[in-house]
DNA sequence: CAGCCGTGGTC
DNA sequence: TGACCAAGGCT
């Protein structure tokens, strides 16, 4: 892989460029308003393959939770998860809480500042690190992530097998790296890929790189980067069953697991079911529940990973008592739902209870 | 290292 | 409307 040849010159014209550009128009985010470590930190693994539209209300809700560090660390796991829920991968809390704890125990209450022991820590891999050392801290190394390796390619054009992998990007992000402002320059670059060099539809003509972007220059734009392959899309059908009794809907826990692990559900069947009729066999074969579904009540599309679910709710009636087990199997009242590990696919079939009078189909 | 993990915004 | 994608990390 050749990196591209880069002046000294360019490299103090696209900081400057873009430093000027990100200081004249970069969005108030809430992380943006303390360099804590801490926030910084939450901030990180919360855009973790997700969007700032999507993350704001849960970061705000977080720390409004837990304002520092040693009240996360000092967290219940479940409280945790329920304050995440709805946000997804939900490794990232339990590793969040974990890590609370180490650096509450290990390094004095405090986001190390050594890379290497920030890299030890529970979901910080090189990107988390050095973003969180950049911006907390000024440590000068650069990031790597689907903003910088979109507009780095596209601004010197960069094309083929080496530059899939995210070493290449960080040799690359290293000649370009403003060591005097590390983190506003990570930010800067972060904050073009995601406002003006997006993946489609970018402003180039506003873009304060325009002058020195290969790809636009060359009319690449649109076809940088290569688009990456995906796993193929597998449709999956799901049945849920609502089971109420005095105002409560019953509600079962999931076993360990990579997937949605000890969270809590509406009965449904698993992944690999046909829907409707493995409701019954699974529900007593998973919770120990004897199921007699009604009436539809509700249909909903989900996604999970490479899953597409379409989802039926059904009303349903218990035949026997379920097991008295309040740690797998509970019936729970609308109001204390928010305190739960809860899926977004079970949230998307409670609605179902509501909105049942009135059209069937919601998504 | 390729497969896996969740979800909602976007056009 | 559904396909694409998002401030990745772990195994």
């Amino acid at each position: 892989m050749a990196v591209p040849r880069i002046s000294a010159e360019l490299a103090v014209a696209l900081r400057r460029q873009l430093l000027d550009w990100y200081r004249r128009n970069r969005r108030d985010l809430p992380w943006r308003e303390s360099a804590d470590p801490y926030r910084v930190w939450l901030s990180e693994v919360m855009l973790q393959q997700t969007t700032v539209k999507t993350a704001t209300p849960y970061y705000e809700a977080f720390l409004a939770k837990y304002p520092t560090l040693e009240a996360l660390a000092a967290a219940d796991e479940d409280e945790v998860l329920a304050t995440w829920s709805g946000l997804g991968y939900y490794h990232r809390a339990r590793n969040l809480l974990r890590a609370a704890k180490l650096v509450r125990e290990s390094h004095g209450g405090t986001f190390p500042k050594k890379l290497e022991e920030a890299l030890s820590i529970h979901g910080v891999g090189l990107y988390t690190a050095s973003a969180v050392l950049s911006i907390a801290h000024g440590v000068p190394l650069p990031v790597v992530d689907g903003n910088v390796r979109r507009v780095l390619s596209r601004l010197f054009a960069l094309r083929g097998d080496p530059w899939r992998t995210d070493a290449a990007f960080y040799a690359l992000g290293e000649e370009l790296l403003d060591r005097d402002h590390p983190g506003d320059w990570n930010q800067a670059l972060m904050e073009l890929g995601a406002v003006v060099c997006s993946p489609r539809k970018p402003a180039c003509p506003v873009c304060p790189l325009r002058r020195d972007c290969r790809a636009l220059a060359q009319d690449l734009v649109d076809r940088i980067p290569e688009p990456r392959e995906r796993r193929a899309p597998v449709d999956v059908a799901v049945a849920a069953a609502l089971v109420q009794e005095k105002g409560r809907v019953l509600l079962v826990r999931r076993a360990e697991g990579k997937l949605l692990g000890r969270f809590w559900e509406v009965p449904q069947t698993s992944l690999e079911s046909r829907g409707l009729p493995d409701l019954v066999r699974e529900a007593e074969e998973r919770h120990g529940l004897k199921l007699a579904p009604g009436a539809l009540l509700a249909t909903a599309r989900h996604a999970i990973t490479f899953r597409r679910i379409r989802v039926e709710a059904y009303a349903a009636k218990l035949l026997a008592r379920p097991p008295r087990d309040t740690e797998r199997v509970r019936f729970v009242a609308p109001d204390d739902l928010s305190s739960l590990p809860l899926s977004a696919l079970s949230r998307k079939a409670l609605r179902g209870l509501h909105e049942a009078q009135r059209p069937l189909s919601f998504s």
